[in-house]
DNA sequence: CGACATGGTTATGCAAAATAACTATTTTGT
DNA sequence: ACAAAATAGTTATTTTGCATAACCATGTCG
């Protein structure tokens, strides 16, 4: 007797694309949380955090445009990190509206750590997969951002 | 003089699978609702109503399992589609604590409707890639999903 | 100078997602 | 057979993410 392998409730669903990248999303994200965690980041911290420290000066305005977060939805976001004296506002002499964005030592510090902590969830995550299915899925990904 | 190009603001963050799962996951969902909005669905609730047409007699907590929904949250989603009379709860006689859900003719038909919709714009979205291209894809992401 | 645009903020609303606690029914263990 | 535990569904509540409108301060342009 052959053994049955009867379908998953959620075989049609599987056909489509969107819902397989919704669930790899889940999956990938909520283990991410954990990871980020004890550096008691969320993902939105962590690649504000980023992008402040590979931008120093940065603009809360570009900062929202590059992460497609809504402007009033960063104010608590970089409120959040600077509190934590990980980023710091300095005014803008040159436009004294906008403020620069730059990260301290401390922050600098902490993001180099939960960059490590990230890079291994990746890894850990991803073990699965090859150098070069990484640099494919990538590619794929990168080709659905632009099909916008 | 060479054209030169400076990097993004997220270069870094573009190193990590993470962060362009999301930002193309967030292209295609937000992409996704306006092609369901004609038809009165969002991403859950269509799920849902596939999910049901596929497997009639299915349980609410068979579905928030294979859906990745809390219970409680689908009670809202099963009320919204049923209250629109496209699927229907029906007591199961054998376990009188459950419900078989089941989709009505009407249910059925704006389903099936909306299927097309959605395989549309899949093909819309993804024109960028090949078949073989979708595949891998495909079968990338599942990887990640099992990486649980 | 006055009109308009831009950077940041506040307030607010809405929907998604999670948790606790409850009722009704079924299953389990002795 | 019966008490205890488990399961199906529900209600109520909270938290969070995401979006919009309106506002102040500053800068730009006619």
């Amino acid at each position: 007797m052959t053994t049955q392998m009867k379908p998953p409730l959620d075989a049609e669903l599987r056909s489509f694309v969107g819902y397989r990248l919704k669930r790899a999303m889940n999956v990938f994200s909520s283990d991410l949380a954990i990871t980020l965690r004890p550096f008691d980041l969320r993902m939105i911290t962590f690649s504000t955090l980023s992008s402040v420290v590979s931008n120093p000066g940065i603009r809360q305005s570009q900062l929202a445009e590059t992460l497609a977060v809504e402007r009033p939805n960063l104010v608590s976001i970089v409120d959040e990190l600077a509190n934590r004296d990980l980023i710091e506002r300095k005014r803008d002499d040159a436009d004294r509206r906008a403020f620069g964005l730059f990260a301290t030592e401390a922050g600098t510090a902490l993001f180099q750590d939960a960059t490590r902590a990230v890079m291994q969830h990746e890894t850990q995550i991803l073990s699965a997969l090859s150098e070069q299915d990484i640099e494919t899925l990538t590619a794929l990904l990168a080709r659905i951002e632009q099909a916008k």
